[in-house]
DNA sequence: GCGCATGATTGCCC
DNA sequence: GGGCAATCATGCGC
């Protein structure tokens, strides 16, 4: 915002150093002993010219147009500009000294990528997309859902598109007022580089100092709405710990797959791949269920021998039945 | 309502 | 990252 200050100053604060650099510039105001200037201006001439310089920036736009046309078309207009050229060279406002453009902010792109992910940020249908796929993902109920649960997903859905409905408005707002602000301070700094030297490419970078400004507030809003998806995101999570027992045939295949690979019971990837299809449950289900069976099973082998006697008794029926019809035994 | 079964989560280890 | 062990939270039969 420095930059900001020192180009929109008012004429004012570059009056002081036009005193002390008079002399160099063949402009010297003050030095002449009967107030007269080289150009035949006499002091008080300029010194009432200053102090409209001085007044108008303190009035309205509106009401300084004419006292502005007539400082445009005053004959000493030209020999003031040229000092404040030179004076702007001295005190060095120039692009050599303003920061180049800085890398992405990692924090802004962390935020845009969770919002991403969540939906909130991307267009409609990829959003839904998004959504459905956190509410149906692999680790949530996969196919084993209930009218209660589809609630809650709908609930859910409902409530993460207010987030963004609501993060799309603001950041409109947003947008929009950067834009009305920025195109006020480039009419401004035009009509001002009359009277000043103001290039177009310091008033470029003016915008970007203020798109800068808006991009922070941005940054606040997204982490509010990043915020606000986590804590929606939790009470969902919550809701989901409300589990549902697998149905009858799905433990069954499970426990099928468990017994017939008792002396190794640890499904490769594309065994629980198998698995999840067959039973209609979510891959980390299957995984989950494994692990479970595997701590359950050998803390209570002695209780779990009948069970393992009664897949065993199933498991070599079916591969009998198999070798009768000349089929292959079923391999995950 | 109680106790057990069971799916999910968490923290730790390798 | 996968597995183990402990634990939580809920389902379900009695």
């Amino acid at each position: 915002m420095d930059q900001m200050h020192q180009l929109c100053a008012p004429y004012g604060a570059v009056l002081t150093p036009l005193t002390a650099l008079s002399s160099s510039t063949g402009y010297n105001l003050y030095e002449n002993a009967h107030d007269v200037q080289p150009t035949g201006v006499k002091r008080y001439e300029i010194n009432d010219m200053l102090q409209k310089i001085m007044s108008i920036v303190n009035e309205r736009l509106d009401d300084a147009q004419e006292r502005k046309h007539a400082f445009n078309s005053h004959s000493m207009q030209p020999a003031f500009f040229q000092v404040l050229c030179e004076i702007k060279e001295k005190i060095a406002i120039n692009l050599r000294h303003l920061p180049e453009d800085e890398p992405s902010d990692p924090q802004l792109m962390r935020l845009d990528n969770m919002l991403m992910a969540e939906g909130v940020s991307s267009s409609s249908s990829t959003a839904m997309n998004a959504v459905n796929a956190s509410v149906n993902g692999t680790s949530g109920h996969g196919n084993n859902v209930d009218s209660d649960s589809a609630l809650d997903h709908s609930d859910y859905r409902a409530k993460l598109a207010q987030i963004r409905q609501i993060y799309h408005v603001e950041l409109e707002k947003y947008e929009q007022h950067c834009n009305d602000f920025c195109s006020h301070v480039v009419t401004l700094l035009r009509e001002q580089s009359q009277a000043r030297p103001i290039t177009a490419r310091e008033i470029d970078r003016m915008v970007d100092i203020i798109r800068k400004k808006f991009s922070s507030i941005q940054l606040q809003l997204k982490q509010s709405t990043c915020e606000a998806v986590m804590i929606l995101r939790s009470r969902f999570l919550d809701a989901r710990r409300k589990r549902r027992n697998f149905s009858k045939t799905a433990t069954e295949v499970l426990n099928e797959y468990f017994y017939s690979h008792l002396s190794n019971p640890y499904p490769s990837e594309d065994a629980k791949e198998e698995l999840a299809r067959k039973c209609a449950i979510s891959v980390s289900q299957v995984s989950n269920w494994f692990g479970n069976k595997r701590i359950r099973y050998k803390k209570n082998i002695g209780k779990t021998q009948e069970e393992a006697n009664m897949y065993a008794a199933k498991i070599a029926s079916q591969a009998a039945r198999q070798g009768r019809s000349g089929r292959e035994s079923p391999d995950y």
